[in-house]
DNA sequence: CCAAAAGTGTTTCACGTACACCCATGC
DNA sequence: GCATGGGTGTACGTGAAACACTTTTGG
């Protein structure tokens, strides 16, 4: 069955960055394309949005099709138009970035995929379409929200040491930070909980576990609060 | 002539928010539609994205075809896909917002539009589709913005006073600011060149207009240099 | 006992904030 | 001469940045 209308429209897709965090890297998940165009290369996870879902639908849904993964954050990036972006046709794609945390999540290739894997952020091979914008783009928003939004706990397991989140900042902001300040800084704004847990199988002294408090964390947001790092 | 396609497809459209700024006011630039549906009804500028042509192209199109403006700041701010949001079919909109000095453009009617008007951004009337929801995104938006990027002066003539700055950082971001210490900081980023001209026909003393060097700033932001006010 | 990371306070300096009066101009 | 906004400096307190040693644990 075929659809007609008066005028010729743009084909619509989603693409997802999807940022994973090991210890060694900041990472972004990307799939092998296993059809044409761009047969074999390797590609942001994404495809066409249906006419009645929304679009953050359509970015969870293929999302999990071709990756497995569910639940994750996800926000909204941007809407790259340009006219020449896909070789078939006119496509529009709004670009969504995603936050996960590796250790909960395993990710398998699927639909149109043959296979997935992470790649440090510095470290990606050459992509299809203007994919390898999109990635810049998302890295850029991802530095500038994390110093002023809670959104590198996402990255991080529900338990995580202050050095870890020190770690992570550091990866992401691409510079070293004072390990004191940071700590009195990240405590001082009191959304951090002591849990009773400690690191385990360390070969050195097992460092204190912390939860973020989001549900504080909310009840905050509301009144005039303003998280910074 | 008609277009046809294997999958239905949403309609792709851009919408303007377009703010501007007079004496009393932050004001936004509304169109009163001249054609169902919601006709009769104030909306945002925008209308249909030719196959064509980039997003952009699209909105500084339909912005100067409803309203006249041209040459106006312009940047992306969401996509809004929610499946209902259009009565008629599945649209979804990329939305702009635009930045204009009212002393330098006129504003009229055109294609599609009845009338077009500027509205104080607290007292718009209701709107077509889910134009308010954008306003007020449009508007957090421009909040945020504001502080560390230097898209003010988008909204001032090319020479303005500093009290004229220190207003619109005021009718912004909602709250009042100390006089003195708004210009100390201003001057100090030292990103204003001070002009030989001052203010005319006032009945006090003219106050020195000042310019905005965005060369400076082009320059100064390309090293690790951070606008904030 | 050695390696490795955890954990902890103080000083200094810059910057944000609060605050009030005289000046120039037009009518 | 009076009304209106233009223009200016200082004192105080908070918060960011620099900086080094002791503790705990496993191997």
């Amino acid at each position: 069955m075929t659809h007609t209308y008066e005028y010729p429209r743009a084909a619509l897709t989603v693409d997802c960055v999807v940022f994973g965090l090991d210890d060694e890297d900041l990472k972004v998940l990307l799939i092998q394309r296993a059809l044409p165009p761009f047969e074999g290369q390797w590609a942001l996870p994404g495809g066409f949005v249906r006419v009645d879902e929304t679009l953050e639908d359509a970015a969870r849904r293929e999302l999990e099709e071709e990756t497995g993964l569910r639940k994750v954050f996800l926000e909204q990036l941007y809407t790259f138009g340009d006219v020449e972006r896909d070789p078939r046709e006119r496509v529009v794609s709004v670009a969504y970035y995603a936050l996960v945390n590796l250790s909960d999540h395993k990710v398998h290739a699927a639909t149109d995929a043959r296979d997935a894997a992470w790649f440090g952020v510095h470290d990606v091979p050459s992509l299809a379409f203007d994919h390898a914008a999109i990635l810049q783009i998302a890295l850029e928003r991802l530095r500038g929200k994390l110093r002023y939004q809670p959104i590198g706990f996402e990255l991080l397991p529900k338990k995580f040491t202050l050095s870890q989140l020190q770690h992570l900042y550091e990866l992401v902001l691409e510079r070293e930070l004072d390990k004191r300040n940071f700590r009195k800084r990240v405590l001082a704004m009191d959304l951090l909980i002591e849990t009773d847990d400690v690191q385990q199988d360390v070969a050195h002294r097992a460092a204190r576990l912390y939860r973020f408090d989001e549900r504080k964390y909310r009840r905050l947001a509301k009144t005039n609060f303003n998280f910074e790092l």
